[in-house]
Parts: C-alpha cells; sequence; structure tokens
DNA sequence: GTATTTTTTGCAACCGGTTGCAAAATAATT
DNA sequence: AATTATTTTGCAACCGGTTGCAAAAAATAC
C-alpha cells in the first residue's frame, strides 16, 4: 500500500542507501541527488517508516507516559503538557492508564516490547518498585511527581512535600490561627505523610497552636467532602484547615457551606496544587501552588538527557512551591 | 542489550521460526518444542518485539488518539475511558495533542510514519479535512463527538445535537421559563450552531416564549462569566438560560452569584454535558448528560471492527442524551 | 510392516529501513 | 596533466521478527 524505500530509488533510478541518505539528517548526499531523490519521493508521497527505521538506529522517539491519576482535574493539564512539551522534542507519548485493575507489571513488559526509548512515570502514589522495573532493563525513566530523596535511585521531579507543609502552617500561623486541623490525602501516601510532617514540625514550634488531624481516603470531592462532614458533627471542629489537595479542599467547602458556616470568617481551608479551577472566582481557594508546568518542563529536559546519556546518575530535582492567596483564609492579625 | 529470538533459538538449539511460531498464536508447534522454547525464552527473560513483528504482520496495535481539546474538564473522563477501553482489547494509545500551534498536517503525516492501525479523532470542533487525511490514506478513523450526518463520510459517533437543543427548550418552557436565553460556545462549532438550530425550533412552536442569544467564544469558565456578565449588565436579562456546555454554565452560575442574583429563583441555567463536577454539591448543575461513556465504547468496538474488515462503510451512531435534573431549574409550574 | 496422510520443523526470503566499507567520482594540490 | 585528498555512491549485511514451502517426522490406514 504505502510507498516505500524502495518504491523511490527505483523511481529516481538511484541505490536504495541513496534514497535513505536524504531523509537521514547528516548524511553525506550531494544536492544533485538530494534533488533527484527529493523529487521522486514527492511524487510518490513517500515519508520514511519510523518503526522500521527504529530497527537499526534503536531508538523509536516513542516516551511511555504512565500514570494512575485520571480523575484528578490536575492531571488534564498535566497531559496537556506533558504531550505538547514531548512533541515539540520529537517525542510520542504512550500513554498507559494504570488503573486499580491493570497490571503494573505487565503494562511494563508491553512498553519494553514497544521499545519506548524512556518512560515517565507521572505519580505520587504508584510503588517505586514500578519505576524500577524499566531502570533495571535500562530503560531511562524519571517519576515525575515523586517523593524528594537525598540520594535517589532514578530521576525524580517533584515538590518538597516536608516544606509545602511547613508553609501551610506558617500561612495558618501567621494569620492567627490556633485551632488547627490537617485533612490529609489518603494516609498511605508518602506526600501525606511528608506533608504532614512537615506541617506538624512547624506547629510545634508555636505552643500556642493546637493540631488535630484525619485523612480522607482518596483525593476526591467525595472524600474530601464527607470528612469534614464527620468533623463537623463532631464536639468541636477546627478554626482552620489544611487538605491534602484542591479538590479535597473543594470537597470541604462544600460541606462547610451547607452546614451553614462561612468561609474564611467561621473556618478557613488552604489546600495544595493550584488547579485551574481553584482560581475559578465562585471557589477562590487559598492555596499552595505546585509548580506543574516546571515540574514537567525539567522532568522532560531529564528525559532527553538521558536518552543522550543513559547512564547519567539519577538525580532528585525540586520545584519550589509558592502560597496563593486567595479568599479562604482571613486576614493576617495585626499584633 | 535486550535478547532475541535469536538467542532463545540458539540456547534452545531450535530455529528461528520454532521460536517465532511458539510466541505467534495459531501456529503449528508441537507441545515439546513448545516446553523446551519457552523453558530457554524464561531463562534469557524473552519476549518478542512488537515493532519487529509489525513490519510483517503490518499491524503495530497502536492506535492514534487525537484532541485539542485538553481544557475541559470532561476530557479527562474521555482520556480515562479511551485509554483503559484501548487498553483492554490489546491496543496502545499514541497521543496526539493538537492545539492551536501544533499542524495538523505534520500530525498526521506523523501518525503514519509510525504506522497506527487507526486513528480515534475525539472532538467536536477539529476539521473533517483532518479526519479524511487518513481514510484517504486508508487509515481507519472514527470520529468521537463529531457532528451526525445521515449520510457520513467516515464513522462518527456523538449525540444529536438538534434534539439536544430542543430538549433543552422543552425542559425550559416545562418549567414554565418564557423569556429565554441562548448562552452559545463558540459561534462557528458546528455543535452550537446545531443546538441552537434545535432549541430554536422547538421554541417557535410556543409563541409565548421569547429567545434571545449570544454566543461566548471558548468552552472555558471564564468564557461563560464574561458573557454572562455583559447579560446581567444589560437593560433585561433572561430568566434562564441554555448554556453551551457545563463549564460554561458555572462560569456563567458564578457571574450570576456574584450579581448577586440568586439561581434558580432570579434565574435558572441548563448546561450541556454532565462532567463529574457538575455533580458536585457546591455546583449541582441541571444538565443534559452526554453518555461518554457510551460514546467512547461505540468508539472502540467501531475502531475494533474496523481494523478487522477496513473497508466497512461508514457510519454515523448517535448516543441518546438525557436531562439530569439538579438544582439549577425551577420546579416545573403547576397549571 | 509398508504406504499414505497429517503434523511439525527448518530453510530462506522478506518486511522497510540503516550503515560500514570499498569503489567511483570530484575536488584540490603540485 | 598527473597525483593526492575528499566527497559521494552503491553493495551487501544487518536490525528482529514472520511465513510460504518443502523436507522430515509422526500419526493413521491398510
Amino acid at each position: 500500500m504505502a510507498t516505500t524505500l524502495d518504491d523511490v530509488a527505483k523511481l529516481a533510478g538511484v541505490s536504495r542507501s541513496a534514497v535513505s541518505r536524504t531523509f537521514t539528517d547528516g548524511a553525506s548526499v550531494s544536492l544533485k541527488m538530494r534533488r533527484k531523490v527529493e523529487k521522486a519521493a514527492s511524487e510518490l508521497g513517500y515519508s520514511p517508516n519510523f518503526l522500521a527505521r527504529s530497527l537499526t538506529t534503536r531508538r523509536t522517539k516513542l516516551i511511555g507516559l504512565v500514570s494512575d491519576n485520571f480523575h484528578n482535574p490536575l492531571f488534564l493539564d498535566v497531559f496537556d503538557q506533558f504531550t505538547r512539551g514531548l512533541q515539540d522534542r520529537g517525542l510520542r507519548p504512550l500513554l498507559v492508564n494504570l488503573s486499580a485493575e491493570t497490571d503494573a507489571e505487565s503494562s511494563a513488559q508491553m512498553l519494553r516490547q514497544y521499545s519506548v526509548d524512556g518512560v515517565i512515570v507521572a505519580s505520587s502514589t504508584l510503588p517505586p518498585a514500578f519505576s524500577k522495573t524499566f531502570r533495571d532493563a535500562g530503560v531511562p525513566v524519571v517519576n515525575s511527581f515523586g517523593r524528594y530523596s537525598s540520594d535517589p535511585d532514578m530521576h525524580i521531579v517533584g515538590i518538597d512535600d516536608i516544606e509545602c507543609g511547613r508553609m501551610a502552617a506558617h500561612e495558618l500561623l501567621r494569620r492567627g490561627y490556633t485551632n488547627i486541623g490537617f485533612l490529609g490525602g489518603p494516609e498511605p501516601a508518602t506526600s501525606t505523610q511528608d506533608r504532614f510532617t512537615g506541617f506538624q514540625n512547624q506547629l510545634l514550634r508555636h505552643p500556642q497552636a493546637a493540631l488535630s488531624y484525619s485523612f480522607a481516603d482518596a483525593y476526591s470531592f467525595d472524600a474530601g467532602r464527607k470528612e469534614m462532614q464527620r468533623l463537623l458533627r463532631g464536639a468541636t471542629h477546627s478554626e482552620a484547615y489544611f487538605c491534602g489537595d484542591d479538590v479535597l479542599s473543594i470537597g470541604a467547602l462544600s460541606a462547610i457551606e451547607e452546614a451553614g458556616l462561612n468561609v474564611p470568617s467561621d473556618i478557613g481551608v488552604i489546600g495544595v496544587n493550584d488547579m485551574q479551577m481553584s482560581g475559578w472566582q465562585n471557589i477562590n481557594l487559598t492555596t499552595i501552588r505546585q509548580p506543574i508546568g516546571q515540574i514537567i518542563s525539567v522532568s522532560i529536559e531529564l528525559m532527553v538527557s538521558m536518552l543522550e546519556n543513559p547512564h547519567r546518575s539519577p538525580e532528585a530535582r525540586v520545584c519550589p512551591c509558592t502560597v496563593i492567596e486567595r479568599g479562604t483564609l482571613r486576614a493576617p492579625q495585626e499584633n
């Protein structure tokens, strides 16, 4: 069906190598030859078959883009930016959805069968063992949104969750809250734990502050709402909550509103992520921005550099968070 | 690096064909042979290279998944379901983000260079010319979320936008609204036009109803908000609006709230799509559900059938919408 | 136990490209 | 103009598989 290199060679009356060379940058072809080949090629509408090419070059330009996070609105942005960034560099994302049912091991094997040049794991919840499968198979891997480590065994790009917890605590203290709650994401997630650690540490320096904590069982609206409803039913609730992420926060806000309480005068809320809709005026959530644009561009940069030098030693890059002040915390106390 | 068929053949002391056959279903191999090969293979951790295989089988199991809609929260679900559905059938989505900057023509060529078995175009806004490129190249294509046609020139799966407009009008009339507004999506989009047509037709049957209309310039929160703000600044606004989609509706709701008006007592709103967050209790949007689960499973089904029979003649499948009653329209008038 | 049919196996060509190497063609030097 | 250096070109082998065909082996029939 499709026209091949042979067809072009025949039509142009030159060797197969000649046409191959005109389509390979950096190959030695005279101008005259190139002209001849290009004419024949365009006449036949030829363009080289990447997969056949990959067989000898050992480069497919395919990058596995693996995630298990297809429910958090933040990730639509993540996919948008990853796909654009990869495309801009001539790389092609092979998307893998690692939902609960799909077996991680077999997905990993699949990616190897497709000879991907590298794998980007975009998830804060996937076990490190998954990423290691690739590293062990000699496939470059970078774990975006992963947990920082001072001695990483693969590339990791993300935020410092401990610092993030500290920032949240600092922000709440600065505004004079003393009775403070931590409404975390799923308890086993390392991000939850680290944020809690940082949050707690910071509060401990201010003995006047009282901390209570609990965890939602997913990063979802419903989980945040349910947990906040539970808290509000209790005898006393805190003055302000640091929530595991924005979507959790929005769920919590909905419960608070429904209970007839006002934000921020009755209860304050601060989230993490700063996804698009957190800035919508009817949500207007104060939050800690995770710089996803930066995380993604650094991830891609690392990936590209590994493609050139596969044995580059692993790095952990942390990207700085910033507080985005909107309307769900009261103004700092004058004192 | 990776072990090849030759390595296995050598270790097992058999021919290359033998090991190829044990990894091809339906090939003729004796049990004894299969055992021998499998032993050697697992010893070496061998699994066949899909891309090399595709060279002779002419099947890559790669499916181009093209979209230009990386900003509508609805599409996170769309990607989730497409990737899962394709994976379940052993197909691999090669994701293409057709943002404004990227050239459609070159993306199409790229997909052909990767020898995708088929292309799914998930967009209501991409020009038909794009999809036709593939059809003309003999690549199976299905256009999901595309415009219905009684004589389609490629597979199309979507909703009947005219009917959708009618449903919205019917729903508003049923609730006794007489002064009615259409706050459409981008005017040039066919979906906008069709919905408007249906909406208008239905209203024309009820002479007591007055229709005014305008268009937002994108399917986005900001566009919906801005347009509603403009409408509210005007001398008179309608009693109820049919908005282009849910995210537009939410923007409109935010403007209404901010103007100190109440929904649904002062103004009613009905959207289209029924994305996850439309059901969140703090949004609680009455809307017309687009059955994306069904659209996607039908799309995949059609794709799979085309892979078996590439010359299957094009079909347009329409999936039924349903009204989801929540809190942004007043109750039907008793009369 | 031999003849016949059926199944299993290996050979070799092929899928659509790339690339090292040597020969041919050009260009530069004297 | 002859010699040398450089660039361009084609040949042929290779990348990692599959598959038609004929020979070999096993199963079945007589």
